[in-house]
DNA sequence: GGCCGTCGAACTGCATGCAATTGAGGCGCT
DNA sequence: AGCGCCTCAATTGCATGCAGTTCGACGGCC
């Protein structure tokens, strides 16, 4: 609906930038999992442009820390450690702290209504699923962030919350933000209410919640796989190489 | 001295990697100042690569905020507006206090002589160039990040400083910083003491000065040129295009 | 003299080609 | 059967070439 053609830096063109929107947003529904592969010449295939392209959307995905980007090896949708989804959310709750605070009382009558619309979108979408869930309620905090028109406030929460939502899908167990979105109501409201203070503690609470309802510990069976399992034990220096494990069936 | 060969990710090859790294390091040591040209061939001859690479280390640092990319037209040096720079030194406050959060009584000894003596140097450059003080000054806080052992950490409060140093040039008036290493010496003092509040409202201020006396005001003849001042009155949507003005001579 | 239109050089957008590296399967050896 | 080596297809790293666009300058016209 809204003609939120959204990020007007770092797009060279706008094919790379096509690419990389439609691989962040398979990424986080979770249509494409960490680990998974992204060779350039599929990618280029997929979209039509050629390995150039590609590898370009690929750089800037991986600036984003969204794909992992080792040389000479194909690119995959990166894995982040459960420490660095830690780290994550810390920073995302400090930077959406101070999305609100910026916005408290601050809000035009239109903008209330665009976020109503937007949890309406989300209880509508409780039945569907997960995946959709998770992406609705991710951009209703990138949607916020819009409105405080700071282009790098945006470009901070939109990435770190991206990340957030991939971290999801390695350590939570299903359906365990949909619970968020009264959440998300009580927010709007203390937002219009103009309230700084109670806004930023609910904002807090809110990420606090999700973080910790999500990251279920470090979890020796959560991992994807034994691959995962062994990697902190197996650290990586610059150069390092994963200790020679004997027979070891990737799960595909 | 130290081996630290940074980022590991992001950094398809490395060709690319240096060439992000000078050409970071030019713009804050204002060896490129905001609104210079940096055509890809030139960037190709000068690092003996090809188009190709130098047109990949532009996305990566156009990605940062430091480098403007327009379709079709030579990638410039980024001139944040003075609103941008605002808001990246609020987003700098909040991380920077998540960084020394995290650091307070968390220090080992050889992180204290390290940031002790990256001080002392500080110090030594007080005679020489402007520009190397306030890359060491910067280096600083980044150092500081670096010692929390969070990459996403680092990544946003390395950009979000070099953002900010960026800025300087635009529109502080020179010798605005120098001061501040007391300031430093004071930070550590307090991570050393371990008193988490007092080290917070340390860096708050002590960014918060910096600011304040950096960004001084709007200033209508502060600006680079003609161009700059006029352009918020130019607001240009996804395609639109600055009103024709007759006969501007722009500022070499 | 100043303004406008036209032209050419410079530069970007993108695809393709070639060399180098990887890792995976097959083969032989123990 | 298991383990290691070796070879080859798959894939990346990078340069170059061509087409389209922009920017600046020159020259004509008012």
């Amino acid at each position: 609906m809204a003609p939120r053609s959204a990020s007007k830096s770092a797009v060279p063109s706008d094919k790379v930038g096509v690419i990389c929107r439609a691989l962040r947003r398979a990424i986080i529904e979770q249509a494409l999992e960490p680990g998974a592969k992204l060779p350039e010449d599929s990618l280029g295939e997929r979209f039509g442009v050629s390995r150039t392209i590609a590898r370009h959307a690929l750089g800037q995905l991986a600036a984003e820390g969204l794909v992992e980007l080792r040389r000479n090896r194909i690119a995959v949708v990166a894995t982040p450690s459960w420490q660095e989804a830690r780290d994550a959310f810390d920073i995302r709750i400090e930077l959406e702290r101070l999305v609100v605070r910026q916005l408290a009382g601050k809000l035009t009558k239109s903008q209330v209504a665009e976020l109503n619309a937007h949890v309406d979108a989300e209880d509508r979408a409780r039945d569907g699923s997960d995946a959709v869930s998770i992406r609705l309620a991710t951009e209703f905090h990138i949607l916020l962030a819009n409105m405080t028109n700071s282009p790098i406030l945006v470009r901070y929460v939109s990435e770190v919350a991206y990340r957030c939502c991939l971290t999801l899908s390695l350590y939570s167990r299903p359906h365990s933000s949909e619970c968020a979105i009264n959440e998300h109501r009580a927010i709007i409201a203390a937002l219009v209410k103009g309230d700084e203070a109670k806004v930023m503690s609910l904002m807090h609470s809110h990420l606090d919640s999700v973080a910790s309802r999500a990251l279920v510990a470090p979890a020796p069976q959560r991992g994807r796989d034994l691959l995962d399992i062994l990697a902190p034990y197996a650290e990586e220096g610059d150069g390092g190489r994963v200790v020679k494990l004997p027979k070891v069936v990737r799960a595909r």
